[in-house]
DNA sequence: TCTTGCGTTGACGTCCGCGTCAAGGCTTAC
DNA sequence: GTAAGCCTTGACGCGGACGTCAACGCAAGA
């Protein structure tokens, strides 16, 4: 198949494909007027990246998932570099949470300290005792 | 002071003082020789912005904070504007904070499930039961 | 006087994953 | 024949918050 059909099934566009193969991720056969052509593997080597990729892997981390399934294996996970890089990544993502719920707990005590000193803000649920 | 001087106080550099005034953010007032000068209340502005920008606001998102102090106010939360911009992150942080979480767990259920496909993972804990 | 160390503006570089032309060639349907 | 719709490469744009020159001016101490 071309490059037009291969981003339609993969949910993703030529731009894209063309990007991939410029970082080496996913070359492509060329028949003899220059198009590129792809076969179904090279459909499931891309599923595997736009996976990846909507999890916010960046793109160099699915390399090795690339390499795994070009390798033969059932699956891009089936190997040891990968499992690295979910490892990597789970810790990545566990500080990143942490520093935002750090974050997050700083920015709702300003709030909450805010609103008691200016008293008319937006929106008071309701009024207690307050008597206007 | 100077922009030198300024930067150093608030643990900044002055490239970035001087973004801040061609955004508009923190004008200067200038000098028979062209100089930038600030005094303590730009002090306490450029201060305002650095923490929220420590909390991930945008610049923009300082804004109303500043605005705040330079309109008179004691802190740069005493206008409901910059309340706004405390729930609205809120907001943002929430739903981040969600999506990585869910995101997280997706990673650990695939990690755990390709562990289990590859036995021969990197640093095993124990050998359970396992005769070598 | 000369060097050092401030300051000035302007403009390009960085990172990342593409979007968006531009200018042209190939193929197919009408 | 020709127009539409695919393909090609090349190259600039974007967003955000600056970093990093370059080329220059001003000021003060040895």
């Amino acid at each position: 198949m071309r490059i037009g059909e291969l981003a339609a099934r993969a949910g993703t566009t030529t731009r894209t494909l063309r990007y991939y193969e410029s970082r080496g991720l996913l070359p492509a056969r060329r028949t003899g007027n220059g198009y590129r052509t792809y076969d179904e593997d090279d459909l499931k080597l891309l599923r595997q990246i736009r996976t990846l990729q909507d999890f916010g892997f960046d793109l160099e981390e699915t390399r090795p998932f690339v390499e795994c399934l070009r390798a033969g294996h059932p699956e891009g996970d089936s190997c040891p570099a990968s499992l690295g890089v979910y490892r990597r990544k789970l810790a990545e993502l566990d500080t990143l949470i942490e520093q935002l719920t750090t974050v997050r707990a700083q920015v709702a005590a300003q709030l909450t300290r805010a609103e008691a000193a200016v008293p008319g803000g937006p929106e008071p649920k309701c009024e207690l005792g307050g008597h206007v």
